[in-house]
This record gives C-alpha cells, sequence and structure tokens, in this order.
DNA sequence: CGAAGCAGTGTACGTGATACACAGTTAGAC
DNA sequence: GTCTAACTGTGTATCACGTACACTGCTTCG
C-alpha cells in the first residue's frame, strides 16, 4: 500500500529525481551516467541530434553500443537527461529588489542563451510540461520575479508560458538562419531567401510578399540579430505590464479595506 | 547557360512551383502524387508524425512501398509537400476596409486552426523560411493587413514572425497538454501534472513554483483554452500597436510636409 | 513499328534502436 | 572464507525504416 511506486512518470524523471535505486554489487562501473549525458551533450552541441546516435555516442565513449544500454532504459530517456543537463547552467538568485520587469527581461535573455547554446533542445520531442529538475529551477527562477506582482496564479503561469514561447520562437528563427548561412558556405550552391523568392513569386500574385522582397531585407544573412530580440521582448513586457497593472490596481484597493 | 535550374532549391520546391518536368511516356499512373499526399496527411493528423512511414503510407494506399518513391523522391520532400498541403485552406481575402488590428486578429485565429487540425506541422523540421506557395500565400495574407501601417518592410516581417511565433507557441501548449490527457485516459495510469509536481517537488527548493501548484491551476486539464489565446493575443497587438503608432506620427508628419 | 522512357514491383542493403544471453566481477549472506 | 545473487561490459540477433537497384510490362514519340 505504498503510494510511491503507484503513479507511472515519464521515463528519466524518477532517475534525475534520485528515485532509482541504485545498484550495490557486482562490478565498478567503468563508465557513468554524468559521462554519457555529458558527451551526449557535447555531440548535440556541436552536430545536432540527428548524427547522436547510440552507437556513435558509445564509439565517441571508447564503449560498446549496448553498454550504454545498463545506465540508460532508452534513447528517450538519454534526451530527457540531456533536456536536463542543458538547464543544468543555473541563473544566479536574483536581487530580490529588482522589478518584476528587469527579472523577467533577464530570466528570457538568459532563456535564449540556453537555447542558442543547446540548439538541439528545441527539436526535442516534448510530451508535456518540463518534470525535470534543473527545468523546473529554471521555471522557479522565472516565478520568482512575478511574486509581487499580485496576479493569480494562472495568471503567473500563463505569463511565463508566453515569455518562453517568445524566447524559443527567436531561438529557433536564429538558429534556422544560421543553419541557413552554414549550408550557402558549403559545397552546394543554396541562394539566399530573397533570391529564391525573387525567382518563385509571381509578383501580381504576392504583391505584399513582392514588396519585402525588393526591399533586399531578405538579401542579408544578419536579419535576426539581438536587437529585434529585445524590441520584441519589450512588446510582450509591455502587454504584461498592462496586465500587472490592472491586477495590482484590484488588488490595492481590495487590500486596503 | 541557362540560370533556370542553376541555383540549387530545397527538395520539393521545385514540384510544389510546377518547376519539374512531366514525364510524357510510359504507362498511365495508377497512383498519384495528389493521392499520396493527401493519405500522408490523413495519418499524420490522425496519429502523428510517428506512424508516418513509407510503408505504412504505401499499406493504406494499397500500393508497394517503392512505388511511392516514382512520385516522390524522398520522405523529406514527402513533409514539405504535406506541409504546403496543410496550409491549403486558405483564407479569404480580407475586407480591404478592415482595420490592421482585427485583420492580424483573425490571421491569427486561422492560423492556429490550422495548426490544431495539423498538430505535426509543429514538429516537422524546418531547414529555413518557408519557400512552399501555400505557406507563402499565408504569409502574404498576413502582410497584407499590415499593408496601411507604415511599417518598414524588416519591421512588417517582425511583426508576422512575432505573430506566427505566438500562436506556433500556443498550439504547442495545448498540444502537449491534449496529447497528456490522451495518455492519461489509456491503460497506463500517468498522473496529472499537478499530482506528479506535489510527489517529486520539495516545498522549500521551489517556494514559487510550490505555491501554484498548491492553487490547483495543474490540476484540471482544462488550462490552456482559447480565453487564455485571446489574452495574449490582445498583448502581443498591443505591444505592435505602439510600434505602428509610432512609426505612423513619423511618417504622417514626413507625408504632410 | 521499334526503342526510349516510365509505372509498379521485388529484392537487398545500411543504419539505428534495442532484446537477450554470456562471461567475468563484486558485495553481502552464511 | 566461501558462495551466490546482482551487476558490468560485450557480442549477437532482430526488427523497423529509408531507399538504391534491377526487372517486367506498357505507352508514346520518332
Amino acid at each position: 500500500m505504498d503510494d510511491d511506486a503507484q503513479v507511472a512518470l515519464p521515463p528519466g524523471i524518477d532517475l534525475l529525481w534520485g528515485l532509482r535505486p541504485r545498484p550495490r554489487r557486482g562490478p565498478k562501473p567503468t563508465l557513468s551516467l554524468d559521462r554519457i549525458v555529458a558527451k551526449a551533450v557535447e555531440i548535440a552541441d556541436a552536430e545536432g541530434l540527428g548524427p547522436l546516435s547510440m552507437s556513435r555516442l558509445a564509439e565517441d565513449l571508447g564503449f560498446t553500443t549496448m553498454s550504454l544500454y545498463r545506465y540508460v532504459a532508452s534513447k528517450d530517456e538519454l534526451l530527457t537527461l540531456m533536456m536536463n543537463t542543458a538547464a543544468a547552467d543555473v541563473p544566479v538568485p536574483s536581487d530580490p529588489a529588482e522589478g518584476w520587469r528587469p527579472g523577467l527581461a533577464r530570466w528570457a535573455r538568459e532563456t535564449l542563451v540556453l537555447f542558442r547554446r543547446h540548439p538541439w533542445a528545441l527539436q526535442i520531442p516534448i510530451s508535456g510540461p518540463p518534470l525535470e529538475p534543473n527545468n523546473l529551477a529554471w521555471m522557479e527562477y522565472g516565478l520568482r520575479s512575478l511574486a509581487g506582482t499580485g496576479l493569480a496564479a494562472g495568471e503567473k503561469i500563463g505569463v511565463i508560458l508566453l515569455i518562453n514561447g517568445y524566447v524559443r520562437n527567436e531561438a529557433r528563427l536564429s538558429g534556422e538562419l544560421a543553419q541557413g548561412m552554414q549550408q550557402r558556405s558549403s559545397a552546394q550552391p543554396t541562394p539566399t531567401y530573397g533570391q529564391a523568392l525573387r525567382r518563385l513569386l509571381d509578383p501580381e500574385k504576392f504583391p505584399y510578399l513582392w514588396e519585402i522582397v525588393e526591399s533586399g531585407v531578405f538579401d542579408d544573412d544578419e536579419s535576426y540579430g539581438d536587437a529585434e530580440f529585445e524590441f520584441g521582448l519589450e512588446r510582450v513586457l509591455d502587454g504584461i505590464e498592462a496586465l500587472v497593472r490592472e491586477r495590482s490596481a484590484g488588488s490595492a484597493s481590495a487590500d486596503l479595506g
């Protein structure tokens, strides 16, 4: 009648929270979970998720493929562990006097750094809200900034998800762009986005798009930089500020009663 | 010295724009590209991208696996074609008198419908900006609303990408939630997000998250609905409105000279 | 009318994830 | 101290999947 192992957790989550019993007998392990995950992250950082196969990973570690399965139940589980590791560069506790807005902005920038450092983290298929300890710590970090705002619980989550979504999207866009540039500098001649559109588009059928193409914005590779990120972030924060003001006004009058 | 086939386009793009020569001799085809892509979309809509294998697809069509390769160069190409088909429910030309804000809001809602209908479209690995005709038409549709705003070309693109990103994120979130609910109703007992967090979290290490957990928002499956979408959308549009106002004020004074 | 080009098929290969059984190793039970 | 269960690293095997290649029979153009 213990309720500990009652409900199934997604693969790898129990391991991350130390809920999986450690082996007691047997030979000293030569490999280790940490080394496996670290190497996997290293490969994914450098070459993406595609070239990361269990055999490739094992080879880079100097072991056989199957040895990895002594530490990891499946590749799926490995990906979960990698996700947790990617979020391990845990942000410093922010100054409590910092306002919610600079706090969230800082959170957003650090999240962007995370996704730039580990672009594959955007492509891991996610089956639900995060349960990895480091990812939850990251969320906690964001929530801390909202503590004094008087927002309802659901609203706080909404704000966190909104910003996280914004950052993810920016990271994805700049990642795609970087990928395009990389391809262009490689062997086969891939055209610029602007070049491709000029060749394909019928100006009469796509007048508005054509106008943009003609402006030349699509021709330089440098489009999506930090300035765009900061600008969009401010827009999103503006929207949140409206909500915060509304709530703090309401709760202030209630508190003053 | 023709410059037509000079530069390489991503796989499938040439086909979509009618740039691939049609075969002249040989037996009458029994299969067709349209049927293949339609069936592929059907499978992906119903079961996701995972179960969509070339053999499964062929079987459902009543042909052999290899017959598909008479119409499609690779699975990658097939995915591109599917993407284009997903965006085929082309939006009606909007009333030109409609303001930019309701126009963009409508565009956002229709994009959300697209991603709800074809959740797999969010998971197709994208290597760059869209080149599929229907996806470009979709973009064009969004740009039309921005015609009278006086925004610069780069800003218009930024706005379009911002909204598209917001919608993608909301669709992803509600998709994940639906997936979780589906699993919960299946055989193995998967816990609610709230249940899982209650079991894993140390309230002292995650005080802010714990507060949310205690509030119960994580316990009902109904969290992410249309109300949240509309709310967040209005916030994003608020941010854009600020930009538009700034630009129209500037250009107005310039135009009046 | 004859051959070039093409549709659908069958076979085959390479890769990737992973189940399973085996040999050597180690920590406790007696 | 000894025995054995538990465990590590490995080799082998299987299955699913994407796709190259060669074959047969049909169609259309020169």
